[in-house]
DNA sequence: ACGCAGGTGTACG
DNA sequence: CGTACACCTGCG
């Protein structure tokens, strides 16, 4: 069953650069027929969505089209994409914060339109995130894309098939080894086998405890210290980790993900490239931007990234 | 070929 | 409490 609809955000809105930008939230989404597509839940139904936004039309609406088993509402379908997209996030906000701090500043240039890009529901982000952990962006999407053709569940459109993420009580029960099992017309499917690592024995005890132990679908009413602190109880979660939790699971903007890169980056702009321990880079990114943190966080790497500036900080003397 | 990058857990002081 | 090192994989 197909479903359309139009969404105009508030302010501009680049869902190409949102996609595409290397956010941990989730691996970037298929792009096809000028549309990206993404295999999502709506109102509990399986609804694989294509959005679309006419190329450069930073301010134009997006057109999204969704093709469903039964019928989904529309205005759910709309919020999902709202929060998935945070296009109700103020950035003539955010960028009046930019602009009044002269090293941000060059950042709103880079970045116009680009959001924070939230995970489809919170167990997914928190597995995900532990699988970023020490990780490059590249292994990292493999590890999730085969995770998700290997126990998600199916759902196929045009020749093509698509994954959900697996539930908490599935992952926790899959293999870790290909000797724990039969070989299956001649391939193995452990969690080891997706490439995941030493965060193969996190990932399974976190999809444990968040099925028999934690609920995590209140954390995002908690404040954020109490959030924090539950979700570093999660085995394979560490203070950068629960940060990325917190910002791209749960919305929470405070939240300031801090990785080397950052800290290159923030001691190079506000400390003469003096070597700083994360505690510090994160108590300073916290308590500078506040509420905006988590932009910040984004806003600064890319534009390290597409400046140049993120080839010429060196990984100390 | 093989050294290296990348957060967290653990074992120390 | 802070610091040092092992962990796994794929890229250059």
């Amino acid at each position: 069953m197909k479903t359309t609809l139009q969404i105009q955000p508030e302010g501009p809105f680049n869902l190409d650069l949102t996609i595409k930008s290397g956010q941990t939230s989730q691996p970037p989404w298929k792009f096809k027929s000028d549309r990206f597509w993404e295999l999502i839940k709506v109102d509990g139904k399986l609804c694989l969505v294509g959005v679309h936004q006419k190329p450069g039309d930073l301010n134009g609406p997006i057109m999204v089209e969704a093709e469903s088993k039964g019928p989904v509402k529309k205005d759910v379908l709309r919020s999902k994409l709202l929060e998935i997209f945070s296009l109700e996030d103020d950035l003539s906000e955010l960028y009046k914060f930019l602009e009044s701090d002269e090293k941000l500043k060059p950042t709103v240039d880079f970045c116009r339109g680009l959001r924070i890009f939230k995970a489809h529901d919170p167990f997914e982000c928190i597995i995900s995130s532990i699988c970023s952990a020490n990780n490059s962006i590249l292994r990292w999407s493999r590890s999730i894309r085969k995770i998700k053709e290997n126990w998600g569940e199916n759902f196929d459109f045009k020749g093509e098939t698509f994954h959900t993420f697996p539930s908490p009580e599935v992952l926790m029960k899959v293999p870790e080894h290909d000797e724990e099992m039969e070989p299956c017309q001649g391939q193995t499917y452990s969690l080891k086998s997706c490439g995941v690592g030493y965060r193969c024995s996190y990932m399974k005890k976190a999809a444990r405890m968040i099925h028999e132990e934690i609920n995590i679908t209140t954390l995002g009413e908690m404040n954020y210290h109490d959030a924090f602190k539950t979700v570093l109880s999660i085995p394979g979660v560490g203070p950068k980790v629960a940060d990325c939790i917190l910002l791209y699971g749960y919305g929470i903007g405070r939240a300031f993900p801090v990785d080397v890169w950052i800290g290159r980056i923030l001691s190079h702009l506000y400390f003469e490239g003096e070597d700083l321990k994360p505690r510090k880079v994160r108590n300073f990114g916290m308590e500078h931007f506040g509420e905006h943190a988590g932009y910040v966080q984004l806003y600064l790497f890319h534009y390290a990234r597409k400046s140049g500036l993120l080839k010429t900080l060196k990984p100390k003397k």
